[in-house]
DNA sequence: ATCCCGAGGG
DNA sequence: CCCTCTGGAT
């Protein structure tokens, strides 16, 4: 089996979710990070609806700070582990006005030191808002990316070094869209879908789970 | 049962 | 490293 180069694997997986394209359009830094900040255990669907709701009350950090806790709480309710998470918005918020004057920090530092706002969500508003050199990585990003090769699963900071190393800068902010999708949609962690999966050539995973024997998988 | 774009705390 | 936090969808 010859090496399948990664320009080849993005390109397939731009062809199979040509939604992940749409996925970094007319955003602000602000709605990026809060929308972020939701992502955790929701689906993006969710996270979509439950960003404009929150949003038309509150389009700024002034402004959803003022609504409050509680009011923070009832708009996203839709969205696991809101308890959390309206903390930590109403806190970021706070933070964003006493520290920034409203706006959000482009440094992973300031980033990190938001409430809610870990290494990832730091690396995707670093990539995806500012154009700085970062790849979020994720379960989806990890766990594909292990599966394809491509990166030694070790632990996600190693996988951000090693995509980082593979792929071309252009495509950081937006290889993170490809892997979140197919992710979800074929190359799930209990139940990989590799029979519809395009990128049997080139996975690992795959491969890997051919019994030699007989050639069936198991 | 398992999954959904994690972070913070012990 | 482990645990907890959310609830709806499949």
């Amino acid at each position: 089996m010859e090496e399948v180069e990664i320009v080849e694997i993005l390109a397939v997986l731009d062809r199979l979710y040509p939604q992940a394209a749409c996925a970094l359009t007319h955003r602000n830094p602000f709605e990026l990070l809060i929308a972020t900040i939701l992502s955790a255990q929701c689906t993006d669907l969710r996270v979509n609806q439950v960003t404009r709701e929150l949003f038309a009350e509150g389009a700024d950090p002034q402004a959803m700070a003022d609504l409050g806790l509680e009011r923070i709480r009832q708009l996203i309710r839709g969205c696991g582990l809101f308890n959390n998470k309206a903390a930590n918005i109403l806190a970021t918020c706070q933070k964003l006005l006493a520290l920034y004057g409203g706006r959000v920090p482009d440094t992973r530092e300031a980033l990190e030191a938001l409430p809610g706002v870990g290494r990832k969500t730091a690396n995707v508003i670093l990539s995806n808002a500012f154009g700085q050199p970062a790849i979020a990585v994720d379960t989806h990003v990890f766990r594909v990316a292990h599966r394809l090769g491509l990166s030694g699963g070790v632990n996600p900071r190693r996988t951000e070094e090693d995509l980082m190393a593979l792929i071309p800068r252009e495509r950081w902010s937006h290889s993170h869209h490809l892997f979140i999708f197919h992710g979800r949609n074929l190359c799930q962690a209990r139940r990989p879908q590799c029979g519809q999966c395009p990128l049997q050539a080139a996975c690992k995973y795959y491969q890997g789970s051919l019994d030699l024997e007989t050639g069936n998988h198991r």
